[in-house]
DNA sequence: GACACGTGGGC
DNA sequence: TGCCCAAGTGT
């Protein structure tokens, strides 16, 4: 293996001949192949938007449910953008990246104030749109309005890697550029978005990351990778660090069936979402400091520390160990602003997110 | 450019 | 089991 900084900065553009045979080779190879979505059922721009943002790092089988809910929910998008926060939130529950329907209510709430609640067809408006970056741009301008805009996403990556033996790490943002300059030349005139579809299905169903199916694809006459024997070796990636451990401590305090709920911060993991107490960056061996600690800073009183269980979540980029701990709220002068009681039957009524769930269900069902 | 940002599935 | 991933974007 050569070192992945040696990678060629030159854009080698495919052939006349090579271009001919993968438009149609692939065209073809979608329309008897591609699978039957729920997106796919018109080019509504507003459902192809919203069914892009809910993919973003997101299996297709995860996203299925959210996003008929979502569209039953929200079947239009003024309906979007009349919708109250805790609304979408709750929607988009359980999915992660919470972040993406905050910037798609953003959105499309600009979209119906500045557009007339049409999605605009242009690069540089759309573009613009909060969460919308270079691949969305591409995807929604040449599925829903027929443009030929690139949409590389990590399948068209990967399938452009092993075509054309691309040694650049695809992890790095400048390689996306150079893969966008390919498709441009790749993708026709006719079918941009048929074509965008294809190359992305083709990385979902055939050129996958493991165990590539080349002896069933449509492209393999013309696949260096596949002529080389490489295609395993391809596309090139660096290692993902793994999370960093971090103890953490959920606190449980009941009441007369009320329970303690907190809004978390409007920045950083889980932001806005309704949680249980957290202590973050908590020591495991001295609780009561912490516990302290964290009474000084809510201006509280905590009492009858019970532990009550551990819990592992691992986010992508964090690993958090928890300790769920029971306590009493002695009596103080005033909740803090993030906190809330609310009744134990009416917990289901907010937005937790899944590591919260857990918790909770470890707590609640004895 | 590098890292933050969730979750669940597959091997 | 632990790691890699899955239709990326914001900072």
């Amino acid at each position: 293996m050569e070192p992945m900084n040696k990678a060629n900065n030159q854009v080698l553009l495919p052939s006349d001949q090579v271009v001919e045979v993968v438009q149609q080779n692939l065209l073809e190879w979608y329309g008897e192949n591609k699978r039957d979505l729920p997106w796919r059922e018109n080019k509504n721009p507003y459902r192809i938007w919203v069914s892009e943002i809910m993919l973003q790092q997101t299996r297709v089988d995860t996203v299925i449910p959210y996003y008929e809910r979502f569209l039953s929910r929200f079947p239009t998008i003024e309906s979007l953008a009349a919708a109250a926060d805790e609304d979408v939130i709750k929607a988009w529950e359980g999915l992660g990246y919470y972040s993406r329907a905050r910037n798609l209510h953003s959105a499309v709430k600009e979209v119906v104030a500045e557009y007339g609640g049409k999605v605009p067809d242009k690069v540089a408006q759309i573009s613009k749109l909060k969460g919308v970056g270079p691949y969305t741009t591409g995807a929604i301008l040449s599925i829903a309005y027929d443009k030929k805009v690139p949409a590389v996403d990590g399948n068209v990556m990967r399938v452009f890697s092993r075509l054309f033996t691309i040694e650049d790490d695809i992890s790095q943002q400048s390689t996306r550029k150079k893969m966008e300059r390919i498709a441009e030349k790749l993708i026709p005139e006719s079918s941009p978005g048929d074509f965008n579809q294809a190359l992305m299905e083709l990385g979902a169903m055939v050129c996958t990351p493991q165990s590539p199916k080349c002896l069933f694809c449509p492209v393999q006459s013309v696949c260096k990778a596949y002529q080389q024997g490489r295609e395993s070796e391809l596309p090139r990636k660096k290692k993902a660090t793994s999370p960093k451990s971090v103890d953490v401590i959920f606190v449980w305090i009941v009441s007369e069936n009320k329970v303690l709920i907190e809004k978390r911060p409007e920045q950083g993991l889980l932001a806005h979402m309704w949680s249980l107490p957290t202590i973050e960056q908590a020591k495991k061996e001295n609780y009561l400091e912490v516990f302290n600690e964290f009474c000084d800073t809510k201006n509280i009183q905590l009492t009858n520390l019970i532990i009550r269980g551990n819990l592992d979540h691992i986010f992508s980029h964090i690993h958090w160990k928890i300790t769920l701990v029971q306590a009493d709220l002695k009596k103080s002068v005033s909740l803090p602003d993030e906190w809330e009681w609310i009744a134990l039957n009416q917990l289901h009524t907010r937005a937790f997110p899944n590591v919260y769930r857990k918790a909770l269900q470890q707590l609640v069902s004895i």
